[in-house]
DNA sequence: ATCTTATGAATGAACG
DNA sequence: CGTTCATTCATAAGAT
């Protein structure tokens, strides 16, 4: 494992297959120096500019960059929290680190499932006007509030959609809009 | 680390686990022809109107809905953008060097036509015939991996990595962070 | 050739 | 909305 320089150096010599971007030694190591210089997450410009000057050792763009800095910092964050559990050096205490499912319910627990529909207007003329001008007025994060998450626990007994995927006519015309 | 499987795209059949929505490809398919036809920005109703379509295909949730378009609105912006620095010079279309063999990677490219994707009327309602009968039905699609990127054979200047490569003229000084 | 590891890429979820 | 995080998929490179 490791970045233990091994032999990649190719991105800019010949046929290189063009699969995914495939970083140059030179390339990978401004790109480590950076994140050890401090540098975890650029910003858009600085991704760009990065890109920008990394391309002059091989073909790169910038979300190759991107990506690698989002890796990167997730694979060492990963690393690091995969030490802290495996290496329980500290006697004093135990950790449930990972209930695999912490994922949900931050807040969205807060709000109750009647909703501040505030009103529905029902200016039906002409076509059914199935727009509703409130909706409109709603901020994105303010919708979510609408979706109220409740994952339920699952499964066991609860979807009953089952595999039945032949579903011969589809027809979501989705007129229903 | 973990065991390279392949399995994609299982639909709503086996055990869903819950831990977050893996949609099915019909579902997948089903948002982003919406997305294509224009609609961005989905209301709370619409958002609940298409999340109740899509559960035939799976178990779904209007945040789950709410958060696609999110996503996909995002990236596409995020992808137009990355491009527009990448490759100053725009071209209609790109093509790929993807050697046939290989998981699929069907990509028709999504985001190649940037000149005309631009805002539409956002509100893409009532009676819209989204499903022509032999509109671009790409049968079947594995996932959507697109991101198809031209790969420029780094013809211009081969920069030639040797042993001690060091960038004669353009040096990484890396102040400009 | 097959298994394993390292890492590029994608994307659902969520934050500020 | 633009960003960031967590997880997962996919694949190139090593190891066996």
């Amino acid at each position: 494992m490791e970045e233990g320089m091994s032999v990649r150096a190719r991105g800019g010599g010949g046929g290189t297959k063009c699969g995914r971007w495939n970083p140059t030694t030179e390339q990978v190591k401004v790109l480590t120096d950076l994140f050890r210089s401090g540098l975890h997450t650029p910003s858009t410009d600085e991704i760009q500019k990065i890109s920008s000057q990394l391309s002059f050792y091989g073909k790169i763009e910038s979300k190759n960059v991107f990506y690698w800095f989002q890796n990167h910092k997730a694979r060492e964050r990963q690393k690091r929290r995969r030490i802290f559990v495996d290496e329980p050096k500290a006697e004093g205490f135990h950790f449930s680190c990972q209930d695999n499912n912490i994922t949900s319910t931050k807040h969205f627990s807060e709000i109750s499932n009647f909703n501040q529909v505030v009103e529905q207007p029902e200016k039906v003329k002409e076509t059914l006007q199935l727009f509703p001008p409130n909706s409109l007025n709603e901020s994105e994060s303010e919708k979510l509030r609408f979706f109220a998450e409740d994952c339920k626990e699952n499964s066991a007994f609860s979807y009953n959609i089952g595999p039945e995927k032949d579903h011969p006519t589809l027809d979501l015309r989705l007129s229903f809009l």
